[in-house]
DNA sequence: CAGTATCCTACGTGATACTG
DNA sequence: CAGTATCACGTAGGATACTG
């Protein structure tokens, strides 16, 4: 790729992928939702070597994505911004899709519940203004007023 | 990274990253999303070396997520499966999230309405049981029964 | 503990030429 | 049109040693 990222694209899924469409980004994000705060706690858990976790963690950082604080025992920590937490409809739709697709022979690894009752969440879905799941062949894309390139106007999964 | 793939870890989204984790993959599939079918507009939109896009294609359809067929022209055609049409809220979720965190200067790029009513869809949520949308901080993650790893067990987003 | 600094290797990628 | 076959390159990534 000329550049390694995707910002040249009018597109906000290349956006997305030039900011965490990258082998270890996820995972790191991954861990700090599961509650991982700190450098040797990912390194342990991912097997990533040290020189490439801190320019991971610089970059999320930087991205707005990770916060980095002193911890109460004086060690760094990072945490996940708001911005950071937003991205947990695209790890769990991975997720799911991972569940269904690829799943573990005995069953879901993770089941992840509402704090507040501890009931198993929905899965990821797309939804009507009204509320109604859609299938995929039910939507469509069309242009926004932020459109900008040539790119062939067709509609989706038509 | 060793295999350049995460099957050995037990974890769905490292699953879903092994499948679709890499450069090319989600934007093609996106492409096809979009309503692209043929090797040549693939290549012409994403203007990826030929062989890197048959390589990845290849690896769609072995993966399922696309099939091949002959389109009425006589040229080979990529549609995708149903694996790979539940890969839209994967999709959509991070669109989204490129649609606010890194926005286009006039507007969003892109509009998805339900094909039905022509209204925009609605923004992808995490929702609990009885449909409620939920905060990243309202949910967290429990052992199921397909847990195999020693890996932390720790609440999500605690 | 939480990194930084090097070195080295392998793989993803691009460019180009060729084929059925 | 839809690929395949080579080659050449850059950089992400791994390993290791070192530091505040």
């Amino acid at each position: 790729m000329k550049n390694s990222n995707f910002d040249y694209m009018n597109c906000s899924l290349a956006q997305t992928l030039s900011v965490i469409g990258e082998h270890w980004s996820l995972l790191i994000i991954r861990d700090v939702f599961m509650g991982l705060r700190r450098f040797s706690e990912f390194q342990k858990d991912l097997g990533i070597a040290k020189n490439i976790l801190s320019e991971r963690l610089k970059r999320l950082v930087a991205e707005g994505i990770l916060e980095k604080t002193k911890g109460e025992a004086g060690f760094s920590e990072y945490r996940l911004t708001e911005k950071g937490l937003a991205l947990q409809p695209v790890l769990l739709s991975m997720t799911h899709w991972g569940d269904q697709y690829k799943p573990a022979k005995k069953g879901k690894r993770l089941v992840f519940v509402d704090r507040a009752s501890g009931k198993p969440i929905q899965r990821m879905a797309v939804r009507s203004h009204d509320g109604r799941k859609l299938h995929a062949k039910e939507v469509k894309a069309k242009r926004g007023s932020g459109y900008a390139s040539e790119r062939l106007d067709v509609p989706l999964a038509e």
